[in-house]
Formats: C-alpha cells, sequence, structure tokens
DNA sequence: GTCTATATTTGGATAGAC
DNA sequence: GTCTATCCAAATATAGAC
C-alpha cells in the first residue's frame, strides 16, 4: 500500500510545507529561496532539483487555496433546505470550522496577503469562494421560501448577505489569530450571526 | 496665503503621491526607491534629501489611511436614527461614497495589501475601520429600539450584521475595479443592503 | 537640491564536483 | 540529490561634486 497521495515526507513534500509556512506569513515578495531551503536543512541551490523556480513552488502551494475540505451537492441542499435553520446553521458551522483549522487558516492569509498582488487569486476568488457559496446558500433559501419557511425576498441578495458576515467574521479571527491574540470575542460571533439572521428571514 | 496645508506642490508632496499610487498598487516590498524617483523625474539618491527613508515615505503615506473625510458626532447620530431607515440610508451612502472616491479607493487598497504585512495596520483596521463604525451603527440602533422604530435586540449585533456587508461590497467593488472590470452587478448592492437590512429590523 | 559614483546587501538562478 | 562556488540583477543607502 504505497499509493497514499498525501505526506510522503519527501523533499518535495518538505520544501511544500516550509513554503507554505513562509508564503503565508510573509507573503511571496517577503520569502526568499533561501529561508525555505535552510528551513528544511538543504542548501538553496538543492531546491532546483525539485522546482524550476520560484514562482513554481508558489503555484503549487496556491493550488490548494480553494480546494474545501466540504461542499454540498444538490441533493444535499434540498434535503437540508427544508429544514430550515438547521441548513444555515449547517453551512455556518462548516464555515467555522474552516476559519480554525490550521491548513485551512494559512491558505486564507496566504489568500489574504496575495490578493490584490496577484489577479489569478482575484479571479479565484470571486468565482470559489463568492460566486459558489451565493449559489448553494440561493438554491437553500429559494426552497426555505416555496416551502414558506423564510420571509419571501430575493434569494441572491438573502445569500450575499448571510456570506459576507461569515466572510468578515473569518477576517477579524484570522486577523487576531496572526497577532496570537484571543479570539474570545468573536468566538460565538458566527453562532450569533445565525441566530440573528434566522430572526429577520424566518415567517 | 502661503499657509494653506495641502498640494504645496514640492517635491516632497511630489514624492508622497507617486509613493501612494505606487505602494497602492504593488505594495511596501514590490514598490522601488528608484521607481518613484523616475516617476517624478528625479535621481533615486534625491529622494534621501527630503526622507530619511523607504519606509518614512510610506508612513507618511500610510498616515491618510483612516483619515476619513466623514464622520458622525453624537448629536448627529441622535438626530438621525430617529429618522430610522434614514440612517442607515446615510451611512451606507457615505460608505459607497467612500468606495468609489479614488483617494479613498488607493488607501483601501493599501490596506488590504499590507493588512497581513504590518501589525499597526491590524490594530488601526480593528479599532478605526471596525470598533469605531460598530459604535456609531449600535448607538443609532439603539436608539431606534428604544423608540419602537426596530424590533428588539442586541444593537452590537445588528451593527455587526450591518458592517459586515457593507466591508464586503467594498471590497469585492475595489476587487473588480483594480482589474478595469465593471462594478454593474455591485453598483446598486448598497443600496439593496439597505433596503434589506432596514425590511430585516423594522417593526 | 540634484547629480554621478559607489558601497553593500540580498535574492534568484546555474555549473560542476561528489 | 546535495553541495560549494559563482554569476547576475536589483535594491537601499551614502559620499561628495556641482
Amino acid at each position: 500500500m504505497n499509493t497514499q497521495h498525501h505526506k510522503k515526507n519527501t523533499t518535495k513534500q518538505k520544501i511544500l510545507k516550509a513554503a507554505t509556512a513562509l508564503f503565508s506569513e510573509y507573503g511571496y515578495k517577503g520569502t526568499s529561496v533561501r529561508k525555505i531551503a535552510s528551513e528544511i536543512g538543504i542548501k538553496q541551490s538543492a531546491l532546483y532539483n525539485h522546482f524550476k523556480n520560484k514562482e513554481n513552488i508558489f503555484l503549487e502551494v496556491s493550488k490548494d487555496i480553494f480546494t474545501t475540505p466540504f461542499s454540498f451537492d444538490d441533493e444535499e441542499i434540498k434535503q437540508n433546505a427544508l429544514k430550515g435553520k438547521a441548513f444555515i446553521s449547517k453551512f455556518a458551522q462548516q464555515y467555522k470550522l474552516l476559519t480554525f483549522d490550521k491548513n485551512s487558516e494559512k491558505m486564507f492569509r496566504l489568500l489574504m496577503i496575495e490578493l490584490l498582488q496577484n489577479r489569478e487569486l482575484r479571479e479565484q476568488f470571486m468565482s470559489e469562494f463568492h460566486d459558489k457559496n451565493v449559489k448553494i446558500l440561493a438554491e437553500g433559501f429559494f426552497i426555505m421560501m416555496q416551502n414558506s419557511l423564510v420571509r419571501s425576498g430575493d434569494p441572491m441578495i438573502m445569500a450575499y448577505e448571510f456570506i459576507s458576515t461569515l466572510f468578515y467574521i473569518r477576517l477579524q479571527v484570522t486577523l487576531l489569530r496572526f497577532d496570537s491574540k484571543s479570539t474570545d470575542m468573536l468566538s460565538t460571533q458566527f453562532e450569533k450571526h445565525v441566530d440573528y439572521f434566522w430572526e429577520s428571514i424566518k415567517v
């Protein structure tokens, strides 16, 4: 059984791990290949046996930014939307898990650091982070409206309102944790958001 | 009358203007002093007659990030809060103006670029961008609750919900404009947010 | 105040021995 | 695959003439 995909402790994997940590803390320009190499105890020139250049290391690292560990399929949305509040609650919980998950946190930091320096990341942010989530939520809200679980209105606007606050909480949490500050004040913010939001839309 | 503070077209002012444009597009590390100098037609070494070093140029530029052209005083809040929807509408309109104002846009971009690279900016973001706005809005909502204009609840949560969406819209608009893309889809998002939000809180 | 020249550092990348 | 050695480019900053 040598076909497992992940964590094959090769030098290449070690490089990627070190590079991820550094890029997500200091950004692309703030991270030197020398530093990446020294982190794993090899000389900088040895990196070039595994990657063509610095940019390729970054590309491989940033591939993971939008590979989210969870997602909804259409059937799941229909099932869950009928439960009303449980639907948005589950969505928010998964968003919260990502926010506090160590690896997802690094990827989110990297995204925010490079967002304005990298056009492709901006476009992926819009499609993967925004559009995709709005679509899922809007479908859920649409079904809820059909079943008179929530007041009628534009499901897209509702989804936009819901996701924007989730994003804002995540950003704030990420900033606080970056400085090793307490997130106590925000730890229940996801739940508060769900409660508030449900109160504002339920019939 | 030589006491006007602004735009005294001195070399120093020209440096600051060029530096602002470059920092807000390429970030601190992505901007060289050579580039700043060449933008205004002088040699790089001449910059050092006006600033001690690169960092000091940045500090002077970034001073303006949180100097907002509008603000509410306590009396104004009390007056406007009694008008209900007009209060949040006015707030959102001013937020929208900042979003599309050329200079404010540059400052916002600079903030987002350097947010995770600069601890002081993070702290100012929390206090000036978040806390201050939440405070103003929460005071308004509190007054509205006292006057039975909106449903009762935690004014802080309400304020948090309102500001988070404004921020998210601003971020999206900024990203689109950075790539010279159309913001048509978002041009009325501020108004939609106000309408949606008011519907969800009015009694 | 601006210029030329230069010192110094840092970083990306390659060549060739082992 | 890793090492040493080296190259090259770019960038910050300073010194001193004009």
